[in-house]
RNA sequence: GGAGAGAUGACCGAGCGGUUGAAGGUGCACGCCUGGAAAGCGUGUGUACUCUAACCAGUACCGAGGGUUCGAAUCCCUCUCUCUCCGCCA
């Protein structure tokens, strides 16, 4: 959520602002409605301020046995009134907070400004000098050929966009959570966090998937909770409502969770294999910090997903997400793309943002200054740390091998109990 | 799922329906005192919003939402959460 005083000062920077994201916000229109409530809340507040005078002159009077019968014929008339402006008001307000809340993060000042994807910008890329070599061998060839993926068995148990991992397969996933979260943990200084897997409303508008994208949400029928789609969500949501000490920042979270998308809007795009699944798992980093102190992060938590890949050999290229395409929450994005030699192309396999205090105003959490006391939205990151189906995705089309089996990088053979190949298993 | 108890400020903890944003304590900040510290004494110490250049002033908030009343932290209703006991259960 965007800061009212802030937008309110320079509203023409704001809506240069908004536009470079390409969507189209009236903010002419949300302004008016802002002031129309601020008018009503004087006038409202000033009834209030009466109504109070009176019932403190009733009690006094009746205190001393005096007689308050033109008081209370006051009140008479000013008590309606009051309510009917207090009933309108609340409305406004509620409207405002409406507008307020759909409103997207303001681009952070460095962000390249493009309007879509084909405005990013490659910032580095791992290995130095590498040029992508592409393969006929897609990882779902791959994987079934090695009875690791069965996507066969999810079809028919589920339909699209679901996956059985089997034997190796499942132990490559539980391996890679399993060395993400160590690496993260004992090197990166984060602390492990295990999360239930559904949320609720107030944490979904906190970190910003609610109101606007409930669509891409799996939602339970019964009870008011959604499935995540994100680690981030119940992450970023444990400061919720909280003054945090400032001496106690930054805080850094790391958390495995499967992530749940409907996948709406995407009907059609990576129907085959792990790239698009209804669920997939994923080790999530969070960051919670002081303002000054969140781009700095942010650098930080990217090279944090990048020594993922780097330990795992994969190469990659680090992208800056210009204004067009960043989302709703953030104010500036690194992905991570790694390369998929059977797509030929690079994907995306983490995601890593600053969303500055937007989410930290809607979730309401802030953290209190040592020195002056001062209270203040904290500043809140998050960065896939990454996605581990991917990963599988682009361990098997990297490191397949002429005869179909998949060499198992140096620093995953620890937690594959010292294994250094998947081969065809007799089935 | 059944029965009971509770939800007040950073924390503990009072609070006959009226001048309570909320006693008292702890903590914290500043000052006095001291060679320095402790103790002691004094002062101050919520969040959000409106208005203002600023000071001042005003409004809302005592789990959430409704209601009664001239007036509600205080009375009534609903919900949520926490604790205890019983049942069930991985």
């Amino acid at each position: 959520m965007l800061d009212l005083k802030a937008i309110r000062e320079r509203p023409e920077w704001v809506d240069a602002r908004l536009k470079t994201r390409g969507g189209r916000h009236d903010l002419t229109a949300f302004f008016a409605l802002e002031a129309d409530q601020r008018a009503m809340r004087a006038t409202t507040e000033g009834l209030q301020a009466r109504r109070n005078e009176i019932s403190k002159l009733i009690g006094q009077m009746k205190a001393k046995g005096g007689d308050a019968s033109a008081l209370l014929a006051e009140m008479g008339e000013l008590g309606p009134r009051l309510k009917e402006h207090e009933v309108a008001l609340r409305a406004k307000e509620e409207a405002v907070q409406e507008e307020l809340a759909r409103l997207p993060n303001l681009p952070a000042e460095d962000v390249p400004v493009g309007p879509d994807e084909s405005g990013n910008v490659v910032v580095r890329s791992w290995p130095e000098g590498f040029s992508g070599n592409a393969t006929e061998l897609n990882h779902w060839d791959i994987g079934e050929r090695l009875g690791i993926l069965d996507f066969q068995v999810a079809a028919e148990t589920l339909g699209a966009r679901f996956t059985f991992f089997r034997g190796d397969g499942a132990r490559l996933i539980r391996a890679l959570t399993s060395f993400m979260l160590d690496l993260h943990t004992r090197e990166h200084g984060y602390e492990e966090i295990l999360p239930p897997f559904l949320a609720n409303k107030e944490s979904l508008f906190g970190t910003g998937q609610l109101p606007k994208f409930e669509e891409d949400l799996f939602c339970l029928r019964d009870d008011p909770f959604y499935l995540i789609p994100t680690a981030e969500v119940p992450l970023t949501n444990m400061v919720r409502g909280q003054i945090v000490d400032e001496a106690v920042l930054p805080l850094k979270f790391t958390a495995w969770t499967a992530c749940f998308r409907r996948e709406a809007g995407a009907a059609g795009r990576d129907t085959r294999g792990l790239i698009r699944q209804h669920q997939f798992d994923k080790v999530e980093l969070v960051w919670i910090t002081r303002p000054e102190e969140s781009m700095a992060a942010l650098e930080s938590l990217t090279l944090h997903a990048e020594e993922v890949l780097k330990r795992l050999e994969l190469p990659y290229r680090t992208v800056a997400l210009c204004t067009g395409d960043l989302g709703f929450a953030s104010a500036k994005t690194y992905d991570l793309e790694v390369w998929l030699p059977g797509q030929g192309r690079y994907r995306e396999i983490s995601s890593c943002s600053n969303t500055l205090d937007f989410q930290a105003r809607r979730m309401k959490a802030r953290l209190r200054r040592v020195e002056s006391k001062a209270v203040e939205p904290v500043h809140t990151l998050n960065g896939s740390g990454i996605a581990v189906g991917r990963t599988l995705v682009a361990l098997l089309e990297n490191f397949v091998q002429p005869d179909g089996s998949v060499t198992i990088p140096d620093a995953l053979r620890p937690y594959m109990g010292g294994q250094a190949r998947i081969e065809m298993r007799g089935r």
